[in-house]
DNA sequence: GCCGTTTTCGGCCCGACTGTTTTCAGTCG
């Protein structure tokens, strides 16, 4: 049973639990303990079983139980009883923007509302807005609700960093372009570079917060808008990305940056460790106890050493051991995508790449960089772009002759080759031994079994000519999930054959992801921040390598090209 | 349900917005 799959089963038994009236702190412990497991790199099966579950932040005895029974059984008994007494259509319209666990609670009581299509009776007939607390506007927001969850039954999708970022700038340079803006910035899980966004954070200071909200409000990209205030205003924009605008005086700049960077995560515990030693922190400042005087801040770096932390960069913040490092000056000096000195992975029209060898080698060397590694797919490759062995002897020979030229970029005679079914590669070691840079990656066959999979992924880190591990789970973020692999089994044997593992910077990919990137650093695997470049404007790509090298808090000496071309 | 340098009980982050109400509960981030 893999770690979403528990966190799902907890996240399920919150909502039935909320549903049911639980103390909200109970339900809160549900949802937090599966946060945690779904952060969890490791199988939380294996812990659990080896009864190891309890050392996680946040899971107990009664949990540990849960899990095993889930484990042993495919169920969690307090569920299954659950679901008995409460209908899953509601868990369904609990979703509906708005609609909370009691008010769902109180539909099924009073108007024995078992579902969607019972709910949208009951509003029809004008019944929802007798219940006392509910009139007519929650009813049509109910009804709108309703067809929206007809048009989106998987829920809310996120979007990528990629569809998000370019969007968020435009907006915040906007924000900073109007008069009365004095700063502003991205914040949320943009500013974090998360894998995915569920919308955007902005911020920004003003002495007329209102005007500057109904500035943003009128920007060409935004579809709808709700009401400008002092505070801020919401927008829901062409692309579907809904926006979230905050402004508050300059003063307290830093503690709106702070609070709207988040995680939730971070700052839920942040704050609880401020309220043991006194301390009160929000978006407006930090209230003292002892004084009962609130202080604002206008940079975050005073806000963390208020609290007795060192600066934490946004991309640690999501409660990782973040802020135990930051009390003790132990956090680590994040790699930059300025000491990044070449790309290891891209494809040129010889495969399936959009641009020739010439205008990619000329691309890089734009960027600045010292290297280049020409990585076109190897001979097996479907699609009808395979590179047969003589074709690829061919392109060496080619690179061999580039490479003669004075005062250009180094390019590295590579391929991205293929992981038969049973870990042999498609090429003949002796074709291999050819090549300067050998990236194995598996693009057939993910229906395998875990073991399956690990032995064959291992097969190839052990080949001698095998210097990296591409895309290693193969996940398509909002796509497709990775396949399944034992990454620490992985792992483990790449540290033995000093085989690298690549973080693919491909914003559907971001594979290794930064859990996986940290588990590789504490394995004494090394990172090599690649883009997979299938046209020159990919390059781009390395910007999202390195936000998901930083996000497993990789340093520079964990990442190979950060460093000259080394063989 | 979890947790502990206020430790085995009694707490558990903070504030804005919305829709409904004349002071607040529920929801959200």
């Amino acid at each position: 049973m893999t770690n979403a799959e528990i966190a799902a089963a907890l996240e399920e038994l919150a909502v039935l639990y909320q549903l049911d009236g639980a103390d909200r702190y109970r339900v809160l412990a549900y949802t937090n303990s599966a946060r945690t497991i779904r952060d969890q790199g490791s199988s939380v099966e294996e812990m659990a079983l080896c009864g190891e579950v309890t050392e996680l932040p946040g899971v107990g005895k009664t949990l540990e139980e849960k899990i095993l029974a889930l484990i042993e059984t495919g169920e969690i008994p307090a569920a299954a009883k659950l679901k008995e007494k409460l209908p899953p259509g509601l868990i369904e319209i609990n979703r509906i923007p708005g609609l909370g666990p009691k008010t769902v609670r109180r539909l099924h009581d009073e108007l024995g509302v078992n579902g969607p299509d019972d709910l949208r009776e009951a509003a029809e007939a004008g019944k929802v807005r007798e219940l006392k607390g509910l009139g007519a506007k929650s009813e049509e927001s109910i009804l709108e609700g309703l067809d929206r969850l007809d048009e989106e039954p998987a829920g809310p999708q996120r979007k990528l960093l990629d569809e998000v970022l370019p969007l968020a700038e435009e907006l915040v340079t906007a924000l900073r372009e109007h008069p009365s803006c004095e700063q502003a910035e991205i914040a949320g899980s943009a500013r974090r570079m998360a894998d995915t966004c569920k919308d955007i954070d902005l911020i920004a200071t003003s002495r007329d917060p209102k005007t500057l909200a109904a500035h943003i409000a009128s920007h060409e990209t935004v579809a709808s808008a709700g009401n400008p205030s002092e505070n801020g205003v919401k927008l829901e924009t062409q692309p579907g990305i809904g926006v979230d605008v905050r402004i508050v005086v300059p003063e307290a700049f830093g503690n709106l940056l702070q609070h709207f960077t988040g995680s939730a995560a971070h700052n839920t515990v942040l704050r609880e460790i401020a309220v043991s030693e006194g301390l009160h922190v929000s978006e407006h400042g930090i209230k003292d106890d002892s004084t009962g005087e609130t202080e604002a801040f206008r940079t975050e770096h005073e806000v963390y050493e208020r609290l007795g932390y060192s600066y934490i960069e946004p991309e640690l913040r999501e409660n990782r051991g973040e802020l135990e490092a930051a009390r003790a000056g132990e956090l680590p000096d994040l790699v930059e995508r300025s000491q990044v000195r070449g790309d290891l992975h891209c494809h040129t029209t010889l495969s399936d790449g959009q641009n020739t060898l010439e205008e990619m080698a000329a691309a890089a060397e734009e960027l600045g960089y010292d290297y280049l590694a020409i990585t076109d797919h190897s001979a097996s490759h479907g699609f009808g772009d395979g590179v047969p062995a003589d074709v690829l002897l061919r392109r060496v020979e080619e690179i061999r002759e580039f490479n003669r030229q004075e005062g250009r970029i180094r390019l590295l005679a590579g391929s991205e080759v293929n992981i038969n079914a049973d870990g042999t590669l498609d090429y003949e070691d002796d074709v291999l031994d050819e090549l300067d840079w050998v990236i194995a990656s598996i693009h057939t066959g993910f229906s395998k079994s875990e073991s399956a999979m690990t032995a064959r992924m291992i097969a190839a880190i052990e080949h001698p000519a095998v210097d990296c591990i591409g895309h290693a789970t193969g996940r398509l973020l909002t796509r497709r999930d990775p396949y399944p692999l034992d990454i620490e089994a992985a792992l483990e044997a790449a540290a033995r054959s000093n085989t690298a593992f690549e973080i693919n910077g491909s914003p559907k990919r971001r594979d290794l992801s930064d859990v996986h990137a940290r588990m590789a650093k504490a394995a004494g695997v090394k990172i090599v921040l690649n883009t997979d470049s299938h046209r020159v404007g990919s390059f781009a790509y390395m910007r999202y390598a390195v936000a998901t090298a930083r996000r497993a808090w990789l340093e520079p000496a964990d990442v190979l090209n950060t460093g000259s071309w080394w063989k």
